[in-house]
DNA sequence: CTTGACCTTCCACCGCACTGGAAGGTCAAG
DNA sequence: CTTGACCTTCCAGTGCGGTGGAAGGTCAAG
């Protein structure tokens, strides 16, 4: 299948399929006579696995490890697992970062809800921030 | 004062401030005979600011249209509580989304915390992801 | 007078995941 | 034979907030 074809069965570009070729991700295809990428329709297979990857918050660069695990042979289950713990934990640090500054920003957004402009320091930007 | 002492104050660099004057954040200084910066200690004030509105989650290009409306002559108040309200709204889209992701994550691991490499198909990448 | 810390400008680069565009080759339909 | 869709490579740019480094000028202390 050719880069266009599996860009639109994939619902990705041709852009993106040759970038993530040249990134790792995607083994070199084989080439027609005319030098036109030829793709198996396993292909198809890796990219979903590359897009619940990335659905998960997964870098390419974890992706793509998790790929070389399996392309030598073993299976990355136990990789994937530390992979998918060490991603709940940092979902965990960045939600409890943002509710603090929620918190922070509501309270900020609040005193400024009814400025008086007229009780600024003029030589302060802004009492309210 | 000059660029190295005003870094060292407000707790930056001598780059981020030279960055901050050619992005429209600072004013450009006065010059000494030699060239040299001289800033205004009230200078110091304003970096307060930029760096409380970026502990905010706000952009630079955000704030300096806030630093640009006092400029102006006018306060920025209701601009400001502007800001401060669509970065809550912002905040809280994010933190859902985040609590969303977290959840299919967790299950995610869950099902690989226990992993059955015998049971996974050779021929796909991983059945945990 | 020299040393070393400080300052200047300018240009390029970081990570991340692409995206745009130029210049040229290939293929199938009409 | 031409047209237009598709493909190739290569180089460069996006956004964000800086950071690194080179080449050169300035200043105060010893």
């Amino acid at each position: 299948m050719r880069i266009g074809e599996l860009a639109q069965a994939s619902g990705t570009t041709t852009k993106t399929l040759r970038y993530y070729e040249q990134a790792g991700l995607l083994p070199a295809p084989e080439r027609t006579i005319t030098g036109y990428r030829d793709y198996e329709p396993a292909t198809l297979q890796r990219l979903n696995f590359i897009r619940r990857g990335q659905a998960a918050g997964l870098t390419l660069a974890q992706i793509r490890e998790v790929l070389h695990v399996r392309d030598a042979g073993a299976a990355p289950c136990h990789h994937v697992r530390e992979l998918l713990d060490s991603r709940v934990h940092q979902l965990d640090r960045q939600i409890a970062d943002l509710q603090a500054l929620r918190e922070t920003v509501t309270e900020l957004r609040d005193a400024a809800a009814e400025p008086d402009p007229g009780a600024c320091d003029p030589t302060a930007v802004c009492r309210y921030l």
